[in-house]
DNA sequence: ATTCATGCAAATACTTTGCATCAGC
DNA sequence: GCTGATGCAAAGTATTTGCATGAAT
C-alpha cells in the first residue's frame, strides 16, 4: 500500500474518488495531532475556519480514509471511535474510566494474551480496535478500586 | 453481601427501596438464562406476558440490580451493555464482529495482561466490564483476515 | 400517608442515510 | 457533462431524564 498520507489526491484518483477541500482539511486536522481525535473534535476543528462544512462529511470522509489505509480508529471506553493516523502504527490504548485519560502501549504487551487466544480458542483478536479500560495509576490511589460494583 | 437472587424484596427492602412485578419479571429474565442479555432483549421477554411494562423501567431496574451485586454488565463490540447475573461470576467474552457470537472464557487467562499493566503502568484493568473483540474461528477460516483495514 | 416506582414522552449522544444541489475531473 | 461529494434534515440506536400518576410499605 503507497502511503496515501503523502498524496491523497493520487491515492483517491486511483479508486475514481474526488480531492476536495473538505477532505484535505479533515486529513490535515488528524495529521496535525500526535495522538487521536474523535469524529466530533475534528469536525470542530474544521469548522473553526470553514463553518459550513457539515459533521456528515466528516463520518463519510473518515471512512474513506480508512478504507484507503490513511486513518484507523479505536474505540475507547465510552464507545466514541478515536481516529489517528494509520502511519503511527498499531498501539494499545490504556483509557481510564474515571478522568478519561489515555495512554499508549505498545501492542507488544498484548501479543502473549493475543497468541493464547489464537493458540487455544482458533481467535484472531482485534488487538488494536478497543482500548482497554480501567482505573488509571493517579485514581485508582483515590480509592476507586472498590467502590463500584462493575469494577471487576 | 448476602445474596440478594435469594430474597430480592429483603435486599431492597435494607435500601428503602421497594419490590415491585416489574422488578420481579426483570430479574426472571435474567435468571431464566446461562449467559447474557441486552436491556432490550430484557424488555421484549417481559413484554410478551406483560405489555405495558416500559423500557426505561428494565433500565431502571438493571441499574437498581447492579448497585444490589445482583447484576453486572459487559459491553460487546457494538457497546451494548450485556447483563448477566453476579453470581456467575467473572468471566471475559470473546465476541466475533462478524458474526456476533459470544464466548465464554475464564479470566485466568487474561490475568497475566492485568498482572503486567498493574506492575508496569500501575493501571487497574477492568478485567470483565469489556469484551475482548475479533474473529472467531469459523469466521477467519473464511477469509477474514486481512481484509479490513481496522481489522489490526 | 409517604415516598418510591412506573409509564410516557422527550431529550441525549453518536452515527448513518435520503435527497437535491454542487463541484471535481 | 458525468458522477462523485456536500449540506441539510431526518432517521436510527442505545440510553437517560422530567414529570405526573400510581402503587408498595
Amino acid at each position: 500500500m503507497v502511503d496515501p498520507t503523502l498524496d491523497l489526491p493520487a491515492a483517491l484518483r486511483a479508486r475514481g474518488l474526488r480531492m476536495t477541500p473538505q477532505r484535505q482539511l479533515i486529513l490535515e486536522a488528524i495529521t496535525s495531532l500526535s495522538g487521536h481525535i474523535s469524529a466530533d473534535a475534528v469536525h470542530r476543528r474544521v469548522v473553526e475556519q470553514f463553518p459550513n462544512v457539515n459533521i456528515s462529511t466528516v463520518y463519510r470522509t473518515l471512512e474513506v480514509l480508512q478504507d484507503l489505509g490513511v486513518v484507523n480508529h479505536t474505540h475507547f471506553h465510552d464507545g466514541v471511535a478515536q481516529y489517528h493516523l494509520a502511519s503511527e502504527g498499531l498501539h494499545q490504548h490504556l483509557v481510564c474510566r474515571e478522568c478519561g485519560s489515555a495512554r499508549e502501549l505498545d501492542v507488544r504487551v498484548v501479543q502473549p494474551l493475543a497468541e493464547t487466544l489464537k493458540q487455544e480458542y482458533g481467535f484472531e483478536a482485534d488487538i488494536a480496535h478497543f482500548a482497554i479500560v480501567g482505573l488509571c495509576a493517579g485514581c485508582s490511589h483515590k480509592g476507586g478500586q472498590t467502590s463500584h460494583s462493575h469494577g471487576a
